[in-house]
DNA sequence: ACAATACCTGAACAACTGCTCAGGTGTTTC
DNA sequence: GAAACACCTGAGCAGTTGTTCAGGTATTGT
């Protein structure tokens, strides 16, 4: 009896393993989960959720620089949370789709509770 | 006219800045993301959502040491992603609250579309 | 055309993360 | 009680992250 046979929960293995048969699923939702999950971005997210905001309105907001927040905004264009609007030479961004409003709400009410 | 009022977002500033007004909430909330934002720990909590799953059967389906599946599983106690149950020398683990299948689900329905 | 504004980009850095390794505790079996 | 098992913990490491800095582009105003 080698080490993987070892104990005999392979049926649940089995059961548990087909919960990730896409690993490349797998992989997307973890980066959605993980853009949300620092803090400066969970902020940047919070305020579009009230208002379109430009990126020296978010450097504001924040209290960091625009470079930062300018780093911050590829990533969140680029994993599709946010959309913008170019006015002249200002860049306005606001929520890309409805669902980042429910995961914060779900989330929310995880926190919340005890 | 200085700085930060140089430009005319006064009033989407002040709005935005209602959507965290309490930081250590904001904070909670980016935790509880963040755990679930690393493949590995995302695995586990998908493994679970199917079965009751004890650490070396973790460990077998991820293909990663003991140790790492026993650092990982504190960390998600510790966020009250999952509980456990001790029976002789073994612990299995299972999801703490129905949230974190709903956090899942709405997840997925982000990164399905296009 | 020049200066100011709004934003973007690459490089660099300190801080953090996930993993393994070595060694530990508690439980069962012989 | 000794060996085997299931799990936990602290230390250490390579790789990643968030930020700033310096310098870039595009747009507007004079």
């Amino acid at each position: 009896m080698n080490k993987s046979e070892r104990h005999s929960h392979q049926q649940a293995i089995r059961t548990a393993r087909k919960a990730m048969t896409d690993p490349e699923t797998v992989v997307s939702l973890a980066e959605t989960f993980k853009v949300l999950g620092d803090p400066t971005r969970l902020k940047i997210v919070l305020a579009l959720l009230r208002a379109e905001l430009c990126v020296l309105d978010i450097a504001a907001i924040l209290g960091i620089s625009e470079s930062g927040v300018s780093h911050q905004m590829r990533l969140l264009k680029t994993l599709r949370l946010v959309k913008h609007r170019k006015d002249g030479k200002m860049v306005f961004y606001s929520l890309d789709d409805e669902h980042i409003e429910d995961l914060i709400r779900v989330g929310e009410r995880h926190v919340g509770e005890r």
